[in-house]
DNA sequence: TATTGTTATACTCTATAACTATA
DNA sequence: TATAGTTATAGAGTATAACAATA
């Protein structure tokens, strides 16, 4: 006599359902991924790349060990990230003088007009993908997604 | 004169955050994604895989193309993983006599307790994760994902 | 000795076209 | 002709070890 909820064309139990948190992250991102790679298509970024350009613009200066840390990605794959966005230009590798081994990560001026005009095109995707969303139902869900990132447990 | 959130180690403002929708629930997937991967691991699962064996243990007779539909992937992909469960004998592929195309999915007795340990070792990570978060606000959350879901923009 | 960025590499997940057998 | 499952394959994304340059 359990309840059922309509997931996709299967149904599946409560209990199962929350056997599945995961499947159901999964599918939301799914749908927000494909979602900005085809708007970030006519900037020719994908999300890695979108991403890196937007934290480097806001945080000019920024090392690549950080980039990767803030990305939650590792270092190696980085590497041909940044490549990506140095070889079009819309950022530069400035040597550090104070840490010779590290670089510090600035975005040209073309680098910052791309990401200004590829931020107002996500935001417009944004309002159709979050539309009947309350502003305090989205605040909730951010928070929640903050504290499952806040109770991540770091292998050892 | 704008606002900083703590993202990471790098301060992003909160119009770039915005912005970055799809980056704050990628780290939030990250950390659920890995930490079910630990989780499963004595199993011999992976996420992928654990997802099939719930759906196909809570939907008997289930189709490849409508598990494939489910779970969001191609139907290419799920072949490895279903052939991966048949082969462990974790479930069965039963033709359908109605339609000889088609194959019905069922777990076996085997597979139907191995599906029982990794649950229960999934929710009890679970709870770990999402300590601190009411039920209310938890509940808040989905309903979001499914409201974006239910967003999506399907090409034409 | 430790760290930054790098190369090489392997593995998983994903996406597409084309095939077979049934309908 | 259309659909279910399959094969082959290519492309992203990810993870690890090992290296050079610098600290």
């Amino acid at each position: 006599m359990e309840p059922e909820t309509e997931t996709g064309i299967v149904n599946v139990s409560d209990r199962t359902l929350r056997a599945l948190y995961g499947y159901q992250m999964k599918r939301t991102f799914n749908v927000i991924q494909s979602d900005l790679s085809r708007t970030l298509k006519p900037f020719d970024l994908r999300m890695l790349t979108y991403t890196a350009l937007v934290l480097i613009v806001d945080n000019p200066g920024l090392r690549q060990s950080q980039l990767a840390e803030a990305m939650d990605i590792e270092r190696p794959n980085l590497v041909v990230i940044v490549d990506e966005l140095e070889r079009r230009d819309l950022i530069i590798r400035d040597r550090l003088p104070s840490d010779r081994r590290a670089y510090a990560l600035k975005a040209t001026l073309a680098g910052r007009r791309l990401c200004e005009k590829a931020i107002a095109a996500v935001m417009e995707h944004e309002k159709m993908l979050l539309n009947g969303i309350s502003k305090d139902a989205l605040s909730v869900a951010t928070k929640v997604m903050q504290m499952i990132e806040s109770n991540r447990q770091r292998e050892d």
